[in-house]
DNA sequence: GTCTATAGGGGGATAGAC
DNA sequence: GTCTATCCCCCTATAGAC
């Protein structure tokens, strides 16, 4: 068990967040796994909103950091020419990849995490946010660099396209399921799938987008 | 106005789910949004969760029916010879951005759907199982005859991020806005673009996957 | 079929003793 | 820092009038 009330708070919300989302986990849930008193929420973190922050803040401020430091050694070693696509991928999604394996927290959080992408509270995507400002600066950055001849809009669609199949493949488990029985313990394993398939998907030939080739014009406004 | 009741708690519950969530939606928001009593939802459905069942069998029924029709086309065509990968994950995927486009509740209906998958409730995946069992045996067939050199694991993998990536496309417009502006009102560029990443990461080159070669003998368990 | 009223339980937050 | 006790609100579900 851990030595301070605090951290049994945090833990105990991070598992039954995962498992019973914002709403359907409630204080009395956490205090009792934490084997803490109710009021302790309240003393520890002013309220429910602002414990469910810590336990993002805990562990995502330290998983941007490691992306950041993976990026910076790959362009160090570069030396100002521009990144293989696979060491962005690398850097950002394996990282990921890696924390996900880590049975200390780190897999519940990232499951958490995946989960949480799909469900529009306010208050998350605020200090989301606030907490990826930086890292997608970097990638932006670095995969524009990276890939010269696809256009800025394109790639980011890809990127969204990326994210979801990392969240399907951290949190996604019980769909997966659904599809047959499969192996899921591997994390080596799902790793090098996981890169395969979104080296795959970025790197797939341009399509042709037949949009509207100019934004229409703006007319009246309907009812 | 829809014209009765029945139908207005319907599409209520469907519009406040994909904001709210199964637990932060309550009752009294459905039945206010509907102009109904809020005794009207037990009347009609019995329960909350009779209700949320019945919310997702109305279209995912047909959504279903939809993949399969498009699979019977693509074989009828092919005369018994394997389809074109493009052509089944056409039929899967393809159907379901374009059900994503129609502003007729098919668009809110999906982006409840995607974020569906990674809340794992109970009463939820019951019901989702019994209603994919059929479209997925269909297309897991389609795809192992057409694509018989990719292991049937990795592939059940890469449908599974295929899944995420499709999930993200249609209910993580959020997330996206957080990599930059992006314009995601034309749902035929969505369409061209999903389909190409999708096909380019299904094709992508097979990973060596050194796991565990044979399944550890089964010893004694663990307390 | 639709309403009002209410039962019965559980939620987050806090006051105040220790 | 940690506890008990409690306030006040909102929840789902249902009984019973219309």
């Amino acid at each position: 068990m851990e030595p301070d009330t605090r951290s049994r708070i945090l833990d105990a919300a991070e598992n039954l967040l995962v498992q019973h989302g914002l709403d359907g986990t409630t204080l009395r849930m956490i205090t009792t796994e934490a084997h803490a008193n109710l009021a302790a929420v309240n003393y520890h973190f002013g309220s429910k909103e602002a414990l469910i922050e810590a336990v993002f803040r805990r562990r995502l401020t330290w998983l941007n950091e490691q992306r950041i430091a993976a990026l910076d050694a790959f362009e160090a070693e570069a030396k100002g020419a521009p990144l293989k696509p696979r060491q962005i991928v690398e850097s950002f999604f394996g990282v990921a990849i890696r924390m996900a394996a880590d049975k200390n927290g780190g897999q519940t959080f990232m499951r958490l995490l995946g989960r949480t992408y799909t469900e529009p509270t306010d208050f998350v995507r605020t200090f989301l946010a606030e907490e990826y400002a930086e890292v997608i600066a970097r990638f932006k950055a670095a995969f524009f660099k990276a890939l010269p001849d696809v256009p800025q809009e394109e790639f980011l669609w890809r990127f969204h396209f990326m994210m979801g199949a990392l969240s399907y493949a951290i949190s996604g488990a019980d769909a997966l399921r659904l599809l047959g029985p499969v192996d899921d313990s591997d994390p080596e394993a799902l790793y090098t799938r996981l890169m395969s398939f979104l080296i795959g998907g970025l790197r797939a030939p341009l399509p042709e987008i037949h949009s509207q080739p100019v934004r229409k014009p703006r007319t009246k406004r309907a009812a």
